[in-house]
DNA sequence: TGTACATCAGTGAACGCGCGTTCACTGATGTAC
DNA sequence: TGTACATCAGTGAACGCGCGTTCACTGATGTAC
């Protein structure tokens, strides 16, 4: 077969990252299969050779965000890789809050930019947002005493979920700042992770 | 001119409330003004009577959900009335919270429906959920300790938002429940609404 | 190594369906007298 | 009160654009010999 399997593998995939990047910033309805392949260096015929369907298309780009190891590739992007334990998720927390994290649309965690969608959605698109909740349960869920680990780690997800959401669904980017500074705030003083390890308090905002 | 001009702003208002209902639960792009028309038991033709665009009548929908006393008649809907103070604090986190918001997706609090779609809109659907979000913030920074109020409302806000969002978006009804209860336990512990007027602490859920 | 052939990723024009919008029409009700 | 006329909310058929999808074609690269 001429041009490599590699070669058509890696054109899928750059398909694959534009539609998961323009779908996370417009929606599903507002993405033409044109801009999709313009994004990617393409034009509209060649999307029949790599997928059969817009919506097959969609529920790639949403596995892609959710499922392919959401919390890993977020984590690497925006936490030093070397933290461990309360200072990890301290860490975590303060990156997720960021205002980086904030303006950065295209990339975000998707249980931000997805959840109205994924509620409308089917079961697959539901089950794969569940992946990525609960990994982000297990790693704060890790490091809170044991006694009600399970109960705080998902209020604190929800929390800082719930900021997100709500300071991107505004226009007011001070009263965004605020939210996600109250958030951060109660995190940190509920899970006592503010008091851990002084030397490294100011890193991360 | 015959039909009365309180008939035609009936039909107006059906018209809305179905549009309404019908995008909260779909979104923009999946309802057709045929359904909307059909769901207000009227035809094709007749919506441009009322509207001249389908993005008008969305804005319009938007806005009744958002602006339109929304707090009021949501708390009116789901709170009894004669609650004051802590009280009523109390109960609004355990109506927002509860099963029967939970599953009302028609009606329920647009923080909850919308916000992955107005974080994709424009300036004027912002303005309008930053208000409702203010008015929630408002209730709860009126019943807390003067010191810390006004942060200690805004992650509380995030916090119950947040909770509804990402139950929503899965697909397990249990793990959903379990996420609710946590963020309950959360806002009325730090709060301190759960130590108030114990002969009627059972009462909504 | 070179030549002939086969494959198929990618192109771009064309198709056709769905849906937003328009339009000629109806008929119920209002107003004038 | 009754009659003629005007208005316009609502109907349903038709229009036309946009976009998902199809298709004939190209040309780069692989394979066979």
């Amino acid at each position: 077969m001429r041009y490599s399997a590699e070669r058509k593998q890696e054109t899928r995939e750059r398909i694959i990252n534009s539609a998961r990047r323009l779908f996370n910033r417009r929606g599903f309805a507002e993405v033409t299969i044109d801009d999709i392949m313009q994004h990617a260096g393409l034009t509209r015929g060649g999307f029949y050779r790599h997928f059969d369907t817009k919506e097959q298309l969609y529920s790639h780009a949403i596995r892609q965000f959710l499922c392919m190891s959401a919390r890993e590739r977020w984590q690497r992007e925006h936490v030093d890789g070397c933290a461990k334990g309360t200072e990890l998720a301290r860490m975590i927390v303060n990156a997720y809050l960021s205002q980086e994290h904030f303006e950065d649309r295209d990339g975000s965690c998707p249980l931000i930019t997805l959840p109205s969608d994924v509620a409308r959605g089917g079961k697959a698109v539901k089950g794969a947002f569940r992946t990525v909740l609960n990994k982000m349960v297990e790693v704060f869920e890790a490091n809170l005493p044991p006694h009600d680990a399970r109960e705080a780690a998902l209020s604190l997800t929800a929390l800082c979920v719930g900021a997100m959401v709500v300071s991107r669904a505004i226009d007011d980017a001070g009263l965004a700042a605020e939210i996600r500074a109250a958030a951060r705030v109660q995190v940190l003083r509920t899970t006592g992770w503010d008091r851990v390890s002084q030397d490294s308090a100011q890193d991360v905002l």
